[in-house]
DNA sequence: TTCCGACAGTGGGGTCGCAAT
DNA sequence: ATTGCGACCCCACTATCGGAA
């Protein structure tokens, strides 16, 4: 009797055979439009690194959405696997996240140096701690469980190991997909993610797992512009800012949103009025291929939050804005 | 016929390591 | 010693093409 059996009983006859080993992640559409069904459940969107747990034999591996091991970078959530108490010894692939935490928020800005420790001592002394979120389970003891019913999957995940930090199981909410997008985004996650429960585990972008985010958006001022490289017509970012009292600050640049038409007409505007020097207050300025223009347009921006040296994480363009001035735009906190 | 999925190509911030300056 | 670049992470978006609906 596998587990999956012994969980699932009749629904887990006849499944294929599997070896516990790695195999291409899932991946989520974004979407913007939210919606509540009693067919999908919601999953919150966890800001850190993809990571699929291979257990074969006792051995566990780590890796990355492109199949980079991480055991050397995360050895800690390598030993709490391995030592974890789980219902036999059964070998499985789950899929998850690693995280960490500022407050009660995931944090990528936090993971993102712990990321790149490559020496295991290095990895264990650091002062950043870890979870390891799983919210999958494509293969369990000898099983292919990927046809299964999503809920199914995480019905055996939930039973198959006994959780404990770091390791954590991902919760979901039933049906209220609009009332949790509104929870999470007044609780400053980074959004939910909506799973059809009858999915199958196909191994690539699907739109059975969709992406509610909690964008944020405001207005900048249009200081500059690239050059395009390669194929690219018109101008390749827009260069912005905002004000702070008199002065104008640099907040970074946003190179998608644009179709090739507003490239190319919006380079013949800006061309009319370049000048020579930058209209923001100097400070780590880009140099290469850019010009800089009159602060006369104002253009809005949607992105996910501010980073540490005050620039636009994930930006991209929404549009023109004609009816604001460009003294009226300033830095707006959430 | 129209629509959708997959892919390539362009763009963003941040970090690290290594080579060129 | 500093700077630039590519390789990783996290991405958003447009354009294109072929097959599904």
């Amino acid at each position: 009797m596998s587990l999956p059996q012994d969980v699932l009983g009749e629904r887990a006859a006849g499944l294929p055979r599997a070896e516990a080993e790695y195999l291409p992640p899932m991946l989520a559409t974004l979407t913007h439009n939210h919606f509540s069904s009693p067919d999908w459940i919601f999953e919150r969107k966890l800001d850190g690194e993809r990571c699929l747990v291979v257990r074969k034999g006792g051995k566990v591996r780590l890796y990355s959405r492109n199949r980079k091991e991480l055991n050397r970078t995360y050895p800690e959530l390598v030993d709490a696997l391995r030592a974890m108490h789980a219902h036999g010894t059964p070998d499985f692939v789950a899929d998850g996240e690693v995280v960490a935490f500022s407050g009660q928020v995931t944090s990528f800005k936090r993971l993102q140096r712990r990321m790149q420790v490559k020496d295991p001592e290095e990895a264990r002394s650091s002062r950043v701690a870890v979870y390891l979120y799983l919210f999958d389970l494509p293969v369990c003891d000898g099983l292919d469980l990927s046809s299964l019913p999503l809920v199914d999957r995480k019905k055996v995940l939930k039973v198959l190991l006994e959780y404990e930090d770091p390791i954590r199981y991902t919760a979901h909410r039933n049906q209220e997909g609009v009332d949790y997008h509104r929870q999470a985004c007044r609780k400053g996650w980074e959004g939910i993610i909506a799973k059809r429960r009858d999915a199958a585990y196909t191994g690539k972008r699907s739109r059975d797992w969709l992406k509610f985010k909690c964008g944020r958006r405001q207005e900048f001022v249009i200081c500059g512009f690239t050059e395009p490289e390669g194929e690219r017509v018109g101008f390749g970012a827009l260069l912005l800012g905002y004000y702070d009292g008199d002065s104008l600050r640099y907040a970074g640049q946003v190179g998608t949103g644009f179709d090739n038409e507003f490239l190319r007409s919006f380079r013949e505007t800006l061309a009319d009025i370049e000048r020579a020097e930058p209209p923001v207050e100097s400070g780590q300025l880009p140099s290469k291929g850019v010009h800089w223009v009159e602060p006369e347009y104002v253009g809005e921006v949607g992105f996910t939050e501010w980073t540490g040296k005050g620039r636009l994480r994930h930006p991209r363009f929404l549009g023109l804005r004609r009816d604001k001035a460009p003294r009226q735009v300033v830095r707006e906190e959430a």
